[in-house]
DNA sequence: TTCTGGAACTGACTTAAGTCAAAGATTTAC
DNA sequence: GTAAATCTTTGACTTAAGTCAGTTCCAGAA
């Protein structure tokens, strides 16, 4: 059936995966389920049980943490082809952190045991997951630096560039960065709060580095937005 | 000779090797050095061409990233046991961070290129690899909610407790912390300066937290110190 | 289309934490 | 043991960013 294909065509083109023959591929798909989250649905929650991991295919996922009075800080944001929550496959007995669905979307759910033995057998997979955590660790050293040493403004800078590359339209004149997600998640994902990210970007914008409209951030000087990252 | 053999066992007891046996340590030992450093001796910088990476054994370590500007904001504190700078042997080709010694001590040096051969025949380690890298994400996740959502003093009190769990005399009736870095290097690991980190612990003198004599610190209410860090 | 509830923005204010400069206190080295 | 160097503390001040309250702006529902 042209969905099953499709669905291994998939697996095979992410990294995690990218080694393994098509038996073992068949393997990967038999032990796996597509999931559909509907627009702001609850995937997982701080503290549930760990049953397995998530590759998202399409839409977005904001990883999160709770406070006790309340307060939500964004950690992740997890884009198409993102692996997540496989943390607890090696540490813990639960989800660390909650995940919701910021829009509609799909993913890749993965359980747990059936995961660890296909990993048992299969070194070169450990070794991909080495690599993913290896990088994921390099990143979050530089978002620790970043919140300890940098303002807001620098961090929304790097924020922007960030998704510039990964939406955006790098190369045309005036470069355009469609937010993918709210500007409050944003806001808590940098680390401060919706005012003060209104504020930063009408600062940013009087200094006629960028133009805000809406959700949509034109780009009017690139240079500048990135000597804010250095 | 006897200090091989002590080596050997040093070995055996990390973590990253407990599962190998009697021959699969001797080609650790084989492979890897004994390093000694002196007082604020700089053991690789940020940039470096990544030679390998270090388990330490005696004294601290603190791994820094240096600004532009010349300011350098301190991501993790190594204690004895630890393993650290092992993240290029899958991510990049330099050091990303810097490291220096904060006292005399020593460290056993394996090499990148003999580890990597060394893992690809034992998928044990790499498990151990991906638990160890499992473990410090999940604490680097909290360290970022932590500087996204926490003041200055939750975040000190959290680091009192954990150095209370780790030298500490947790059961006296006045437990002790003795400060095993400086107060400048405690200031920036937990992501503030000098002067606010005196008047922070000016603050929790007066509210009867803790009794600051120099390095040494005394927790006069361990229930408060903990009510700080939820 | 109008209604409506959430999201985003604005203004006035407070506060945490950084900057700068200087004085004390400890170490370290000779 | 003394002097030099480094670390730490303190005071006065500035500033970034948070809080609170009210308003505006939408997007989706009726």
């Amino acid at each position: 059936m042209a969905d099953k294909k499709n669905y291994k065509d998939t697996l095979q083109s992410i990294h995690l995966f990218s080694e393994l023959n098509s038996e073992q591929l068949n393997k990967v798909t038999s032990i796996s389920e597509v999931k559909q989250f509907s627009k702001n649905e609850i995937i997982f929650l701080e503290g549930d049980f760990y049953k397995g991991f998530y590759i998202q295919l399409k839409g977005t996922v904001k990883i999160y943490k709770t406070s006790s009075d309340g307060k939500e800080s964004v950690v992740h944001l997890i884009h198409p082809l993102a692996v997540y929550a496989d943390i607890p496959l090696f540490e813990g007995k639960n989800y660390p952190t909650s995940a919701q669905a910021l829009d509609s979307g799909t993913a890749i759910f993965i359980p747990k045991d059936d995961f660890i033995n296909l990993i048992k057998g299969n070194h070169e997979i450990s070794l991909k997951l080495l690599a993913g955590f290896a990088k994921r660790l390099k990143l979050m050293v530089i978002q620790i630096d970043d919140l300890q040493t940098k303002e807001v403004k620098n961090r929304l800078a790097k924020y922007l560039l960030n998704e510039i590359n990964q939406n955006g339209t790098v190369n045309l004149p005036e470069p355009l960065v469609k937010l993918t997600v709210p500007k409050s998640t944003v806001a808590s994902f940098i680390g401060t709060i919706t005012e003060t990210l209104s504020r930063t970007f009408n600062k940013m914008q009087s200094e006629k580095i960028i133009r805000v409209e809406g959700k949509k951030i034109f780009i009017l000087d690139i240079i500048k937005l990135k000597e804010l990252t250095e």
